[in-house]
DNA sequence: TTGAAAGCGCTAACAT
DNA sequence: ATGTTAGCGCTTTCAA
């Protein structure tokens, strides 16, 4: 099977008669040409039915158009949708998205970065844990810049684009416990991460604080962010006398509902639930879920507007950006 | 700024003493090479810190070893799971993917192909709908493979994977029909689509007839892939009389779900619901949904272990591979 | 406004 | 086993 070689600027400029550098003018929307040699270059390259190779190109001017994304899991909703608002202004600055799903593995988060780099892209949208110093380096070398979106490092030195972690869950915390559910579960992932470390356990017990409850650890819970692990540690959660639980994936609220209820328990009467990330799953439910409002694909979005910034090396006020959240009351709180 | 221009392959060999060749032969586990000589190589790149740009390899080779992925939307979870099989054997088979979303706007699927050939893909894999001749042959131009994965062209003529969805949407209607739900509508995406025309309403009809029903148009719909699209249809839905629906999406037929227990009907007592996609939101609700069971994963990974074949000029037996269905009976079917 | 020419970093014959 | 030498298709000074 042999290659149709498609045609090259080297062709289209035979063809009109002029230097490779005048077709690369006009494919490049440079001003300098004559109009007329213009539309004799344009005329030509529909003829020849020229498309510009792009890995050419990013190899002579050391910018490849593509940007690297790194996420935990394409099927969890809520990284989804932050992929979606990247990908959306990704298209619009006319970037290309390298994909990559790591399941929040140390090891597979530093290969998909040394990988990335290594495919030259010009920048990188990183959804994950700790990125640590080494790949730090790495991306520091390839001079590529990074923005985190959805996610924080233990440092809080990178750009960032996310919601105020502390105070969604520690409104949402004090406000099953303005409803009288007093023994509040937090179900968050591993404290090894700075998100739960850092942000939600901290929040949560500035909750627990302000309503003046001391504050358990027989309450902290630990799940993996799907719904089998929310059926799992519901048991537990009850076991714990927990009546109410903030937890930090919808489908893992989820879990926790439906095992709640199959034991006994009336959504929200004796029982409340705050989710964190009001995706789909959110309303699909009776009773719906109440859960912290996250603008999710803005959170993709901005991180992305502000990456092409920092590709084109322009000034940035603030690179910690953290946008609004709110609270959706629905149907697993009270009122 | 500047960028601290890294090792390059001419570096590594000057600081070792070879020639360029030599170097790439160790880099790229070419057996030439004299063990010692190996050796040197391999630790100049590591003191250099020498990574292969794979931007100027691409160029040289003509190999990119990246695939392109087109697909309607990484938020709706059916196309998730798809994409995720994809990925995993991707990185398998070390391929990056470039993913783009379209909406299932043939315009923008367009651009997508276009786009991505120009990028120098080495592969695309395609989910969404007709993919036009002037696109094909943009491809085939490019002398790119293309595989759809949970996708028909209405010449079935590409390379493919999916699962036998005539066959599965029969069986579907005539479980319905079989427990008394004789008034079965069919929801699906627009009928200008090929699987929706040749495919879910050829089972479907084939259903009725295997049980001597005839066929009314009336119990015909069309919605978005969404849950509010399932709320809306499912007004329609009622008033034309139906008492069971087969959806050819979760999230809709949740939303029918939701609508039809909300004005008075039971399910599955009064009225049958049979999805297509078997996603995560199957399983979520009270009742759960009865759903075809597609391997969703599979179809994605076989799609990709299909296109890697076809980039390297293997000769495949059998490029349309369907895979198995079941009908997982779960709450929303009677028995 | 246009052209000439030097790369970009690497692979792949072809020699040796 | 190793080196030489052309490119790959394009951008980008620098001249004209």
């Amino acid at each position: 099977m042999q290659k149709k070689s498609s045609a090259t600027i080297y062709d289209v400029a035979n063809r009109v008669g002029v230097s490779l550098a005048t077709v690369s003018r006009v494919v490049n929307g440079n001003s300098n040409v004559r109009d007329s040699t213009k539309r004799k270059v344009l005329d030509a390259i529909e003829e020849l039915g020229y498309h510009p190779n792009a890995v050419a190109r990013g190899l002579a001017s050391k910018k490849t158009t593509t940007i690297g994304v790194v996420m935990p899991d394409v099927t969890d909703m809520y990284y989804a949708e932050l992929a979606r608002g990247i990908d959306d202004v990704a298209n619009m600055y006319h970037y290309d998205v390298l994909l990559t799903n790591t399941d929040e593995d140390p090891v597979r988060e530093t290969m998909a970065v040394n990988n990335l780099s290594s495919k030259q892209v010009d920048g990188i949208i990183f959804m994950g844990n700790e990125l640590d110093r080494e790949v730090l380096n790495t991306i520091a070398a390839a001079d590529a810049p990074v923005v985190l979106a959805g996610s924080v490092d233990s440092e809080g030195k990178l750009p960032s684009v996310n919601i105020n972690y502390v105070n969604a869950i520690q409104e949402a915390t004090e406000t099953v416990i303005n409803h009288g559910h007093r023994r509040v579960a937090l179900v968050t992932g591993p404290m090894s991460h700075a998100i739960n470390r850092l942000h939600r356990l901290v929040g949560y017990q500035a909750g627990l604080e302000a309503a003046g409850i001391e504050f358990d650890e027989g309450l902290l819970f630990t799940a993996h962010q799907d719904y089998a692990a929310g059926m799992q540690i519901a048991e537990k959660v009850l076991q714990a006398g927990a009546n109410a639980v903030i937890a930090y994936d919808d489908e893992v609220a989820l879990g926790i509902m439906n095992y709640v209820q199959e034991h006994g328990q009336r959504v929200p009467e004796d029982f409340e639930i705050i989710t964190s990330n009001d995706t789909k799953f959110a309303i699909v439910t009776r009773p719906e879920l109440t859960s912290i409002g996250q603008p999710k694909y803005d959170i993709g979005a901005v991180a992305m507007r502000m990456l092409t910034k920092l590709m084109n090396n322009e000034i940035i006020d603030d690179t910690q950006v953290q946008l609004p959240h709110t609270l959706e009351r629905r149907g697993t709180t009270l009122d």
